[in-house]
DNA sequence: GTCACTGTCGGGAGCGCTCCCACACACCGT
DNA sequence: ACGGTGTGTGGGAGCGCTCCCGACAGTGAC
């Protein structure tokens, strides 16, 4: 009832109190924390001074009210906390990212958008006055989200390239991508060259540039060496463990004389290990397995799993450089950029 | 050089716009924002309707300048991001605090503070101009942030309760836990009245409260059935994969008469089983483990490990709520909550 | 001595909002 | 007729900052 709201204006020193203390203007005060040339070195020492006696922190709601910048941006992933939190790719990601924004202003915010409330709730947040710009991660096809964010003209950087464009030579915005089909390709190149010879996939959802480009990377390999499509052979995930289990599974039951299998995830490719293993098989005596990702689970699994690596924490970098970029206007509207994959053997094939 | 700064007032309908378009004051706008109950039915319907009109949104920075708050508030992890995604306890936890959060304006931040670049970061934002409240998790003994957020008057939730004050009977503060060492000590019975007679355990970091309280509740069971305290029994790990493998390992040089082993958390269990596996043991016929967490990886192990069930999204939305009360100063200082943990019996004991 | 220029600096204006005071107006009882 | 009591309402003040204009001193060229 009587409850007293604290006092109106609380303890914390302004920049008017700094200035004072200092013995010059708020201007001055001012031009020292934002780091301007044209300060003299003596009222610059007298500001820092001032500024450390008091403990002076500059109030952000009220910078933010009139440079209309919020030094904060967003990481969207559209994906369940299950997912994001189970699957090491985005510690990566996340962990790349801090890293390249460490020497900037800027902060992370970091959202899911699974749920319809969680949306309904980042879409809120998606907004010039909150962010200054905005990263989305695993991205599916019909998403509205980077359509929204652009039309808002907030700067936007993709994680991975959009599943509609993942043909080359189409312009897709600016976008930070693992060379997907090559890695995949040389995977299976990887397992013909051992002598396998009837050589499967659990392919990723196909509503994600991922998931299609992992698959066309195995086909391009069959292709070049002149084999048809076998329809048979292909198995569908969504990258968690359990669908990967359940997808070999299918497969075994379709041709159990499958010799080897190319899987789009780790996780699935865990999944995968447990029915080939519930199945009797050996790996890789029987079955050769190769996983896509080189997250902690490859090591981790028995046998551990020959696997495509990719630069995971150099793509959170990449993305958060672009972002950065594309917020001080110094990049041209479609760039993009594509880092390598490579093969890890281990001992599943 | 000559790129013209976007003009210094964007087209961003105000409060001021919308109260012209209404044909209202600025104070009735801001009333029917703000749900006071002090408006006309007529001036009401204008006022929303302009709104909807112009697409009006709150200037937050405008807002939070002079209301001294920021609808935010901040979960700080004291991990890096290698564990806070590799564990899905941390998973179940944000979907809890998310869950809880939903109906309040507040909007989640996460943030880890492993390094000193981070630490130094989060210190930086951790305060009243930036947030309204923290949760801090995962927290270790001697870590400075419950100090600092406190002596900035932030309201303060701890996720687990604190090391040093493991013993009942302290006061703490807030924070929500769970049983740690009752959920410890039936682990442990129930092996015991499987007629195991050899136990062993795997405890976590002791400078952390989980840590300590599950191996006290080792030590309970133990003291119950009348056993000393044998050392020999007793690793340390740090909740990780590896260390549970490392663990087990020197476990079993040292006693390689150990027919069951209790393992305070489901990571650290799934890498001694694979030290189990490597040392030619089955498990459960000639080891029998016990886990902690019943996370996802306790259902994907080889075999599927028997584990101690916490309730972490209960948890999770515990915090966020208890959070909240504080934050509206509704509840006594040192409220907590802790909640009970379950056996889940399956293949590995 | 005058003028132009450069390097510093102070402080007014104003960002968009909430708070709160003053006031208009209706309605009641006397 | 009067004052009292409420309910709605408008708008001034001010949150703490950045932007920018104008002032001023010092320097060097003429």
């Amino acid at each position: 009832m009587s409850t007293s709201r604290s006092t109106r204006t609380d303890g914390r020193p302004t920049l008017e109190k700094v200035a004072a203390r200092a013995g010059v203007g708020r201007g001055t005060v001012s031009r020292v924390i934002n780091g301007s040339t044209q300060v003299s070195p003596a009222a610059k020492a007298a500001v820092e001074q001032a500024i450390a006696e008091l403990g002076y922190v500059p109030n952000l709601a009220a910078r933010s009210l009139v440079t209309r910048r919020t030094d904060a941006v967003a990481l969207v992933v559209s994906e369940s906390e299950e997912r994001l939190f189970g699957e090491p790719f985005f510690a990566g990601i996340v962990r790349g990212i801090s890293s390249a924004l460490v020497d900037t202003p800027l902060q992370l915010w970091l959202a899911m958008a699974q749920s319809a409330a969680e949306r309904e709730r980042v879409e809120r947040h998606l907004t010039p006055q909150h962010v200054d710009g905005v990263m989305l991660l695993s991205l599916h096809d019909a998403d509205p989200l980077p359509g929204l964010v652009e039309q808002r003209g907030l700067p936007l950087v993709l994680g991975g390239r959009p599943a509609r464009l993942t043909r080359p030579g189409v312009a897709a915005g600016r976008f930070v991508d693992v060379d997907n089909a090559g890695g995949a390709r040389r995977a299976v190149e990887h397992l013909y060259s051992a002598g396998r010879r009837v050589i499967a996939t659990i392919a990723g959802p196909q509503d994600m540039g991922a998931g299609l480009a992992r698959l066309d990377g195995y086909h391009e390999a069959r292709v070049g060496h002149g084999l048809l499509n076998e329809p048979d052979l292909i198995a569908y995930g969504d990258f968690s463990y359990d669908s990967g289990k359940t997808a070999m599974k299918l497969l075994l039951s379709r041709r159990p004389d499958i010799d080897a299998v190319f899987i789009a995830a780790d996780l699935m490719a865990a999944g995968a290990l447990r029915a080939l293993r519930d199945s009797g098989r050996h790996v890789p005596d029987d079955v050769a397995v190769v996983g896509f990702d080189d997250t902690s689970v490859a090591r981790q699994t028995e046998p551990a799993l020959t696997t495509v690596h990719q630069p995971i924490e150099e793509m959170g970098k990449a993305m958060a450089r672009m972002l950065v970029a594309h917020i001080s206007e110094q990049i041209p509207p479609d760039s993009s950029a594509v880092l390598d994959t490579t093969l890890v053997i281990r001992e599943s094939a």
